[in-house]
DNA sequence: GACGCATATTCCCAAACGAGTATATACATT
DNA sequence: AATGTATATACTCGTTTGGGAATATGCGTC
């Protein structure tokens, strides 16, 4: 069943919190460590944990990992994820993600170039 | 984060049965044993889990327990109740549960008078 | 080819999980 | 009070999880 695998992503808090920002834009892993404010590496395991159990699809581009959800996602997943974004509007840590994400990509441009203008 | 706690609850095989059934009728452990065909100490620990962290209610009923889903569930919990509801439609596991249930309930009237008869 | 940056992986630990076996509790009947 | 039935709890075990510290890998630049 390919449900448990989603939910087993689902509860984690830096999980959800990736996923999150997913649904808005693809990120590379030092926007989720500045957005978040949590260490690369437990940022960068959440993700292969992510990745091992398809909610999420990387793709290198020079030094930055790009992340993204799935470009054809199940209908569990589509599902799940709608369901998410609707439970996670009000929540004050989620808001503040966004808030942040939405500085960040004001901020520099498209993801990859922020990271480069660093 | 309460979503957290209910993604959780969420991410195992039988606790994912149990709810569905719970979303039907409430029923007693005895009919999770016969309908999922597990033995009685798994039933009841997740069970357990379940009420541990709100998911369910369970009341006395002379020996047995009559477990239901809360009658004034939060709208986090709503939500991904449907939103399983959903996903499990068309799956053969909870479709044999479905069936299993109905045959339950039909035999031998409401759940717990079942039980008696037995 | 040496260095710097972004990211991944390995090793380690403590805690939680899922399952089984055995035992305890609660209630009803006699 | 003794017994039977339904359910819960304790104990144990192997596995997974989440986190941190340290190290490795991949890529670009000089």
């Amino acid at each position: 069943m390919e449900l448990i695998r989603i939910y087993e992503c689902l509860c984690d808090r830096t999980r959800l919190r990736i996923l999150h920002l997913l649904m808005q834009t693809p990120l590379c892993v030092c926007h989720f460590q500045d957005i978040l404010g949590e260490p690369q590496v437990k940022i960068s395991k959440h993700l292969a944990y992510l990745r091992e159990r398809g909610m999420v699809v990387s793709k290198r581009d020079a030094n930055w990992m790009i992340y993204s959800l799935p470009s054809r996602p199940s209908a569990e997943l589509t599902a799940n994820l709608q369901c998410l974004q609707d439970c996670v509007q009000t929540d004050p840590v989620f808001k503040r993600d966004r808030k942040k994400l939405a500085v960040a990509l004001t901020d520099c441009g498209p993801p990859r170039q922020k990271a480069r203008l660093k």
